[in-house]
DNA sequence: CTCAAGTGAGACAGACCTGTCTCACCTTTG
DNA sequence: CAAAGGTGAGACAGGTCTGTCTCACTTGAG
């Protein structure tokens, strides 16, 4: 039978508050009882929605995944040049840097606590770095080979996850600065 | 009273044998119970030589900064310009990602799993990344003003965090040749 | 030799972990 | 109304965790 819609509200929920604890507290730091307790719901209400914590993890980036990549896409559309395009992707990063309760990229923090790769939550973590290359290869694939937009897409992918880390360590505002300009001379630099 | 030789080496022992099971296992993941198991220490000994599990956790992390401090400072000496001793950085670290047991970063993985700004663990993170970059720093100050080599020194250490981030994802070899294509890019920049 | 420090082995406490199960209750659907 | 699925609450099992403690033994220092 199909879930009803309280189910699948429950459901969600769930997801959203170990997404909140996790973000704090780690993954395996992070009880299932404590998430339980905080989304108000039975355990048996949990283990019925997901088959394990890893599960749950793994379904937890997922989501986190899409809601970053549906606000990435969002963003492209309102600038109309691949700078441009990229220089919204570093705001967006800028903004997040700031944000009140920023405690680093919990997809790095979820590689740090499940290495294998066969792990479904590796996986799930390659899902989201795939993602935000392949999204910077496209934007810069329109002004350039696609050799070389790969190549820069790289480059800028572990500038941005290198910013996030000197940011969780509380660099975050000079990070960005730096970023930006390295930005601008790989992206002006001759092919 | 000085602790004895064999007191120490069994001390230094256990550090390494942590050290080894933290890098595979990650840290809340590796028990005590495992580590002096593998150490083949009764566990007394281990807590009369650290206060706590996060004692050892902070001493693994030191022990490992300051070998990685000298192999650092060994290999400058070994070039001339500070554009060489630049290279042999990312040398060390392309020989590091094709190591056969390579995990990633350890230090990423401590502040994945212990981001509270004031615990020791942090603290021994900051402390290895700020050691890295400060030797940039005085490497490129040797070329270029100091303001500009801070900045620089800063964008390296961003590229080598982003690039262990994807070799821990298997793209190591790619991202090696990206970071030196902007290494050289940003280093070749007018200032 | 003598004595003290260090050690190995393991029991132990108390807490926490994941995951299963029961049972009474509610809500939705037919 | 009636049947069935979803839920809350919590007991429970079996295991693991950190950290303390005891006791017999070995080893180093004076």
């Amino acid at each position: 039978m199909a879930p009803s819609r309280l189910a699948a509200e429950k459901r969600q929920h769930i997801v959203e508050t170990a997404y909140r604890l996790f973000k704090r507290g780690g993954f395996h730091a992070t009880g299932i009882d404590r998430i339980i307790a905080e989304a108000e719901v039975a355990k048996m209400t949990m283990y019925r929605h997901f088959p394990n914590k890893d599960g749950l993890i793994a379904e937890v980036l997922d989501w986190r995944t899409a809601r970053f990549e549906r606000q990435l896409d969002r963003l492209a559309e309102t600038a109309q040049t691949p700078d441009d395009k990229i220089a919204t992707i570093l705001d967006w990063y800028q903004r997040w840097f700031d944000s009140p309760d920023f405690h680093g990229c919990l997809f790095q923090h979820a590689l740090a606590e499940f290495g294998e790769p066969d792990h479904v939550v590796f996986k799930a973590v390659t899902r989201q770095k795939d993602g935000l290359k392949r999204r910077m290869r496209d934007i810069l694939a329109a002004r350039m080979p696609g050799e070389r937009a790969a190549s820069i897409a790289a480059t800028l992918l572990m500038l941005l996850e290198g910013a996030t880390l000197l940011a969780q360590m509380g660099q975050g505002k000079a990070a960005i600065a730096d970023m930006r300009q390295a930005a601008a001379r790989i992206l002006d630099a001759p092919g």
